[in-house]
RNA sequence: CGGGGUGUAGCGUAGCCCGGUUAUCGCGCGUCGUUUGGGACGACGAGGUCGCAGGUUCGAAUCCUGCCACCCCGACCA
């Protein structure tokens, strides 16, 4: 019978997993916190990462990659960049396995194979990036420097959730040196602002723009940027952030040029990244308790096509009556799927699809044949319509757009009625469990943001870049304040 | 890493407390036939290191110890 998903009402974190599994796209391996992203996941995986590389590309960047290794030393070098990770990095001590006299069959670690310096599995690239970038710059004329790299990275996590927090996540880091501050910090904002446009125009994913605080910020960066999501539990979900590093990493690689002048000057940096984790934040921000719901600008099978029939005639009937449109489809650059599995009844695809998150699902059977009709699915509001097979086609164009658009604005919508401005602590405190982003005012403080993660378990998320510059009272001391912050608490 | 829970075929499970033949059932899988408008039906069939490793016992899925993995809650996490 059929695969059941957990409600959301009833376990929201199972209901999660239950849509990775039915949809198909991904699984635990054998390796702690570690996962496989399958086929149908993968799909949309390539399908962000397209996206997103044709932004970078347009936005003046190129791909390059660096060493997944990165010699202790050069780890080390930016301190608190090093300090930030050293917790959660895999170090590489060995180079070579032997046969285990002690246990035939069996391999071991050759202890005469150790490494004179240990090598640290990039939990970011900076380290290996500066030390690279020193041998490039020596003039202002070798600036800027607009990379990225995709790439896997590792963090060793105590807690890891599939897509959210995995050990080994797929990734891509921007790494983009400057010959000014202002520059840099342009290329930051820029770079967030990419961030936005296509979480909000892609994967139909409103974001809030800000900036981290102190605590919350990168370590070794200047300046922390951010997009938050708001997931249908009412949590927080960063999405994407983007570092202003100052000159910490030229300081700690002694990457210098030569300005117009002559003189010698630190180089700016930034650097920015969306991991894997979006396809976590795409499946909590639109799913719904019959599976994943897909934008169909992400969609790997936008339209899928079910007929209905009996005979193997009919089936060719059907084949040939759509042909035409199947091929305007196509020729629009829509990815149809024409399902004549035969050992899969109708009713069992319907469900299938719908589990996929396919936008639209078409159903032909006999009877429409002969009325030369056709059944329109649509996957976000489960509508279905019957409609002439004549106007399909354009019908089916039109209506991706509409599910596109719908999908972020209900998305928006939801958002909305879930953030509120509140100037009680004692409020907040009795609020904040039940979900939802907060916008406060805070005295800017290490202590109270502190203060309220411990009492309530949620954090300030950002500083909201287009909030009104309103003057206030911190909610919790009553100090005064210059703008209201996000408070929520977050994956 | 601390507390709790779970682990029996690809998936979900019964059996475990109270040890005793060939380990239960459903889904899925294979063959054949009938079917096909919301996860079809019948017949036959295949599929198991009972998470792993030790121990107790004449005998362990069942009892004991250790370990591993996953889930939940903490801690941790840009």
């Amino acid at each position: 019978m059929a695969e059941k998903i957990t409600k959301r009402e009833i376990d929201y974190s199972k209901w999660y997993l239950d849509i990775i599994k039915v949809a198909d796209l991904a699984e635990h391996s054998d390796v702690k916190g570690c996962m496989v992203i399958k086929p149908y996941g993968f799909a949309i995986w390539e399908k962000i990462k397209d996206q997103l590389d044709k932004m970078f590309k347009e936005t003046g960047h190129q791909n390059a990659y660096f060493p997944i290794f990165v010699p202790k030393s050069l780890f080390e070098a930016e301190e608190k960049n090093a300090e930030g990770f050293a917790k959660e990095c895999a170090v590489v001590t060995h180079h070579r396995l032997m046969n285990d006299p002690e246990n035939p069959g069996k391999l071991k670690v050759d202890p005469a194979a150790k490494l004179t310096e240990e090598l640290v599995v990039r939990p970011t690239s900076e380290a290996i990036i500066w030390s690279t970038y020193k041998k490039w710059i020596q003039s202002y004329r070798d600036l800027p420097i607009l990379i990225n790299q995709w790439a896997n990275v590792v963090r060793w996590e105590m807690r890891t959730r599939l897509f959210l927090r995995t050990a080994e996540f797929l990734w891509q880091e921007g790494h983009t040196a400057h010959a000014t501050k202002a520059e840099a910090i342009e290329e930051t904002e820029k770079m967030n602002n990419v961030y936005a446009t296509f979480t909000q125009d892609f994967m139909a994913m409103p974001v809030i723009q800000g900036l981290k605080t102190e605590s919350e910020r990168f370590a070794g960066a200047d300046e922390t940027y951010c997009i938050e999501a708001m997931m249908q539990d009412g949590k927080a979900l960063q999405a994407g952030t983007s570092h202003f590093l100052g000159q910490n990493f030229a300081k700690a690689f002694d990457v210098k040029f030569a300005n117009k002048e002559g003189q010698q000057d630190y180089v700016w940096a930034t650097s920015w990244g969306v991991s894997t984790r979006l396809m976590g934040a795409l499946i909590m921000t639109h799913s719904d308790d019959l599976g994943l719901v897909l934008p169909p600008k992400l969609a790997p099978i936008h339209v899928a096509i079910v007929p209905i029939y009996r005979e193997d005639s009919q089936l060719e009937e059907i084949q040939e009556k759509l042909k035409s449109t199947i091929d305007e489809l196509r020729a629009k650059g829509i990815t149809v799927k024409f399902d004549d599995d035969n050992n899969r009844k109708p009713g069992w695809k319907f469900a299938e699809y719908e589990a996929k998150g396919v936008p639209v699902r078409l159903a032909i059977g006999p009877r429409d044949l002969e009325a030369g009709n056709i059944e329109v699915a649509r996957r976000d509001t489960q509508e279905k319509q019957t409609i002439s097979i004549e106007s399909c086609a354009d019908h089916v164009v039109a209506l991706l757009d509409e599910i596109q658009d719908n999908l972020h604005k209900r998305a928006l919508d939801f958002r909305e009625k879930n953030i509120q401005k509140i100037d009680s602590y004692e409020d907040f405190k009795s609020k904040i469990d039940g979900g939802g982003f907060f916008l406060a005012h805070w005295d800017g403080t290490a202590e109270t943001e502190e203060k309220v993660k411990q009492e309530t378990k949620a954090t300030i998320r950002c500083l909201p870049l287009d909030g009104e510059k309103e003057e206030g009272k911190c909610m919790v001391t009553g100090a005064p304040s210059k703008q209201r912050v996000i408070f929520a608490k977050a994956y």
